[in-house]
DNA sequence: GTCTATAGCCAGATAGAC
DNA sequence: GTCTATCTGGCTATAGAC
């Protein structure tokens, strides 16, 4: 995908234009002109506005998708599942940061788009996940709790401060450097906070 | 704001258009066909779709603004407070479930719109609790932990669900009953796992 | 493959009758 | 205050020269 020099110029653009703008409130225009060349070019190789939104989307899953799939499957003692998904996701976001976002409000848009997918690819690693929790707790081995919402948690602790961040941001009343040592330090925060929540002292 | 019945419905028609497919997604028909009125209407009341946007996102935060700036000024310890704050959110949300994706998205398009009312109206307030943080960390009354990663949980862990609805129930496998079930029990859970992971046991 | 010029459409905004 | 009809501008998309 994207071989050409001119594609991937125009692929590139677009990623930072839809990713900042969204599907709606991005213009052709700017994407040629963030790409260097011309508006025709866009369609001569992209077709439309909306099968060139398709392919920065599946870009950005691509992006998600492998690390998601190796943590989520892996099968590993459950305190090291949630330090090795805290820490590798929030690394990831780090390099990415407008994925959720972006994501996010393209899924709000259009809540069919992923599910089959998502349920064909995790679904099964995150069901696991919940079996090894629920086992947790009957062996008495965590705190008792509600397997659906560990996993909210844990995920919701991981990528919100990326999403929000104009929001945390002022109500830290953090400038963007001090805002980003914090999301850094949450790479092993969020495990710790997690695991004193749920293990027995 | 909005006394006259067909300006009311004028803002009724804009909010459920506008929160759902944001400001450049929005067409102003779309708003008259739901208010049951003439497009030239909007324009006679609210001048232009921008200032129409505008007092939609003057209402949402309106909304939100008084119960947070109760919870958030209140003078009580803080496993209340954060008692309060989980449960008080998070029904609050319930109620309008649109907004925190709405006016993230919106603030993500621009970061300014809030930053100065934030700080004048919630600054304090948060300052408040990091001080109260910080404070039972010195003695000895909960677990060592950085106030900042502390209130960003609680934040992330009560609005996130709400935000990522799409997402989360495809990785849970939940239809809508069910994770509506699951939103409603984190009104205490929430609580209680942050408290679990602090407390000194 | 890359450009310029333009077609064609659609949305926001306004004029003007009632 | 409320409507119909219309203007105007901007955007996607394409035609056609090179």
């Amino acid at each position: 995908m994207a071989d050409n020099l001119t594609e991937q110029k125009i692929l590139e653009a677009a990623t930072n234009v839809f990713q900042t703008k969204g599907m709606d409130g991005a213009r052709m225009q700017e994407i040629a002109d963030k790409a260097g060349i011309n508006k025709a070019m866009l369609h001569y190789y992209y077709r439309s506005k909306q099968k060139l939104f398709e392919a920065v989307f599946k870009t950005a899953i691509a992006i998600m998708a492998p690390k998601l799939r190796e943590i989520i499957n892996k099968e590993e003692p459950l305190f090291d599942k949630i330090r090795n998904f805290t820490n590798g996701y929030i690394s990831l976001i780090n390099q990415h940061s407008y994925l959720p976002t972006f994501i996010i409000q393209e899924l709000n848009r259009n809540p069919n788009i992923l599910k089959d997918t998502f349920n064909k690819e995790f679904g099964n690693g995150f069901m696991k996940m919940r079996a090894q929790i629920e086992q947790m707790v009957k062996n008495g081995e965590i705190r008792p709790i509600a397997p659906e919402q560990l996993i909210m948690n844990v995920i919701s602790m991981s990528i919100f401060p990326f999403v929000a961040k104009p929001i945390l941001k002022s109500v830290l009343q953090k400038e963007d450097k001090d805002y980003q040592q914090l999301l850094e330090a949450r790479k092993t925060h969020v495990a710790d906070f997690i695991i004193n929540a749920i293990k027995i002292q």
